[in-house]
DNA sequence: AGGAATAACTGAACAATGTTCAGTATATTT
DNA sequence: AAATATACTGAACATTGTTCAGTTATTCCT
């Protein structure tokens, strides 16, 4: 079925190219200011077109954070070889703050905005997440098997450290160090020393 | 000037019962989902009449947002009279995620939600973060200057302190404990035995 | 007390939004 | 070449935030 297969094609490059202008918008304006009819504009379609290639607005905002989620997936291609398991949850930890501070945006679209996910889009996000927080889940494993860290409970050490990595980025994100009387800068480092600060602290 | 005054007092009634429905319906359905004809359809005023009252939407939603860090601000009542420092650290800590998962709307509106503040709206919120943030940054402080800690960097520690309680909250709200396999109850525990365990982990 | 001035309120109107769908153009099959 | 299936359009609808000329109520002045 050759023509069924390049119909396939047209269909996602179409999909690309809806994903691809609704993407910079979305990061640019954010979930209220992008609209379906200025990406049909930009891509030169009809707005009912996106509705033969999206169910909705929010459809569309899923795949839009999925991508978001790739890219955070990807800052982290450099860690995953590393192999003392310690230093590996540092990298990691860097990434993961490096990331969401050089695409406050993307954080945003990712984390700072619920939109009504129906249950089945739950399970399909619970793949792109799954990679993530299995990853965490071994690394912190490794760490206590391996008695690098003064912590012996594997979800309290997970929860701590992705709660504080976290809700740093979440403070920078949101701006919280401007009533704390700091500056962005004097905080994106004082943010990388608190990790460093906390990692040495919770060393063995 | 008696008849001013009570326009004045009229004016900030019809604020009240403006901002009362408000509320409510802000909770409930979010940022997106709250139309003002509707709030002016549950007040029995016209839709105009709002606008007599709040210049736009992002004003009126100005005031609630400050209606909830009000809300919060309260939940430390019965923590700021605790005498030792470090006691009060704990009961801060637990006042702020208790407030926060017992009441994840009014989490929702408070910081996961960035409508574009003007500089002068900035202006005014400081004031209202203003004194939770002096407060922990007291306590911290005190807890130093004790040697209660085995920390010696009052910044560093704040936002260790702040990046892991509200980074737990952002967890727990955003029901990211889904993709690790835990339920809504067992993450509530985990999120006290891991503030616990923190505490006991920095005291000195 | 009654007319003038002021304030409060209305609701129709506007532009922009998400969304739908009958109709048109294009491509595929027979 | 005709019939069928697919892709796309753009007008239409309901709903949104917002404005403003006009109406109603209130206060002021003489």
């Amino acid at each position: 079925m050759g023509i069924s297969e390049r119909k396939g094609r047209e269909k996602d490059e179409m999909r690309k190219i809806i994903i691809d202008a609704a993407f910079k918008m979305f990061l640019k304006e954010g979930y209220v200011g992008t609209s379906l009819r200025e990406i049909a504009k930009k891509i030169e379609y009809s707005p009912g077109t996106i509705y033969l290639y999206y169910k909705d607005k929010d459809a569309l905002f899923f795949d839009i954070q999925a991508r978001c989620f790739r890219n955070l997936v990807n800052a982290y291609s450099d860690v995953i070889d590393i192999k003392n398991p310690f230093d590996r949850l540092r990298q990691m930890g860097y990434a993961y703050m490096k990331f969401n501070m050089e695409n406050p945006q993307c954080f945003n679209l990712m984390f700072l905005h619920n939109s009504p996910l129906t249950e089945f889009k739950k399970e399909d996000r619970m793949e792109t997440h799954g990679n993530a927080v299995g990853f965490l889940r071994d690394t912190v494993r490794e760490c206590i098997e391996n008695k690098l860290v003064n912590r012996s409970d594997e979800v309290l050490l997970r929860l701590e450290i992705w709660g504080l990595t976290h809700g740093l980025c979440t403070l920078f994100v949101n701006k919280s160090y401007e009533p704390m009387g700091l500056t962005k800068i004097q905080t994106e480092k004082y943010i990388k020393a608190c990790w460093e600060n906390y990692l040495n602290n919770i060393k063995a």
